[in-house]
DNA sequence: TGCATGATTATCAGATTACGATAATACTGC
DNA sequence: GCAGTATTATCGTAATCTGATAATCATGCA
């Protein structure tokens, strides 16, 4: 609704569910677009390459890859946390996940397996729930008010948003505390026995651009204090905003 | 210029260079478009996740990991291409490219790398020169005549069309027995010492969406029949066209 | 070969939206 | 609080999108 832009990019969200190829009638019924429409955005999309036609209807194109491509090899983010993530693995033993806000999505970025665990399904470009973990919400509570609110109004009634706060003042009490102590420690909220602990990065004064989490069995956790997490993922999600903020100043682009 | 999509994602070509970050005002020089229209651009592109706003500008936002996730997942071709990448590899433990097309660009989506060579930079998301190499020239090849002719006026003075055919009858002639033959075995175009042997993929009749491709170093091929490279790598393309077109048809959705 | 069926594109008038120059505002460091 | 820059708002005009329908194209089948 917000511009042509994000209704023709909605041809390519019908695809999230896991479909792997739709015909036009099909992404007619999704989008609710009259037929005439959908051909027209799939016409435009085809020819940037986001989809592709294929005997039995359209797939995501090409040029998703090659951006992805440009993204792993470019990214700000990654580049500005690489550092940290290295020392922070080294140090703990622990696994990791570097995330990313945009809108009221949180996507991963980056996850640091240990191979001593079992894989989480938590891996490069998955959706973490909104309302749900560490990772979430010490993203959550570093969001405008008024933002917060809208989102608030519109999850109301889920589950998951009213085990954060049964109404909007606790709800919103709760974030207001995670936000002053900059660090969040979940347990079983995405897995059962496995805490999460989570800090988030900015990009500008009180702009969150993500978050960073370490995550391990609650075994493992228990072995540390808990103070001691804490903070190193704190001052890890601190230096790594500080080296977003610097980077570009000086650059060559980056070093290994 | 054919529509309001491609205007808005030029901006996201800007990056293309290499480089992550980039303030309003270079985008701006580089499209050539106006400040205020940059920055609606921008502004839309960051609500969709295509763009981030960090401290020094703009980059590339996590909506396109989150793409690439999609495609990874569920991409029909690779999902059709899987078995006969497996068995290409098995019976001649060479290496192996899968690329796709869009518009005038052929973007690698999987590659095979042998730990025997050295790596080659022809990785996932790598977009390949239209006029060199096997890959290319096999899905050229088989692009209808007059898109053929738009590319050839062009480029025609770029050497390395030259290289296929000094004019367009030439260049028209040596495409037309590519497609005859079916398959293309180049040697040392995109790198020295190497060989590719490419085959076209279709999603319908007439219609290219890709190739795939044997590579291996001139040694290694050279120990091969050619009849036997071509002819393998010719059925394995045809068996993925045939996969593509029989797909989904009594697909249930697949489990991650 | 030609017809039937479904898929895709073209047409067109009206409503919406983008454009781009400029003005207003927000934000930064000092 | 004040420069100076970054970003957003304003607004008339011009371009574009929309959606129903008609025309065309493609494919399989007799």
């Amino acid at each position: 609704m917000t511009g042509r832009l994000s209704r023709v990019l909605a041809v390519l969200d019908t695809f999230a569910d896991g479909s792997s190829v739709l015909s036009a009638e099909q992404i007619c019924e999704r989008t609710g677009s009259p037929i005439a429409t959908v051909y027209r955005n799939i016409r435009e999309l085809v020819e940037a390459g986001l989809l592709v036609r294929l005997p039995q209807g359209y797939a995501p194109g090409p040029r998703i890859i090659e951006w992805d491509y440009m993204v792993r090899s470019n990214d700000p983010l990654l580049a500005a946390s690489r550092e940290q993530i290295r020392l922070l693995v080294a140090d703990t033993g622990l696994e990791l996940l570097l995330s990313q806000l945009y809108g009221e999505r949180i996507v991963n970025v980056h996850y640091e397996h240990n191979p001593a665990n079992e894989r989480l399904a938590l891996g490069r470009g998955r959706v973490m729930p909104l309302f749900r973990g560490s990772t979430s919400r010490v993203i959550l509570a570093e969001l405008p008010t008024r933002t917060l609110r809208r989102i608030f109004d519109a999850h109301q009634h889920e589950p998951d948003l009213l085990a954060i706060g049964a109404d909007w003042k606790q709800f919103a009490r709760a974030l207001a505390q995670v936000r002053k102590r900059g660090v969040v420690m979940s347990s079983g909220e995405l897995y059962p026995g496995r805490v999460g602990v989570a800090a988030p990065i900015f990009a500008e004064r009180g702009h969150v651009v993500g978050s960073l989490t370490l995550i391990g069995t609650d075994n493992r956790i228990a072995a540390f204090r808990e103070d001691y997490l804490c903070q190193h993922v704190r001052t890890a999600a601190a230096d790594i905003t500080r080296r977003l903020s610097l980077q570009g100043l000086d650059a060559p682009p980056q070093t290994g």
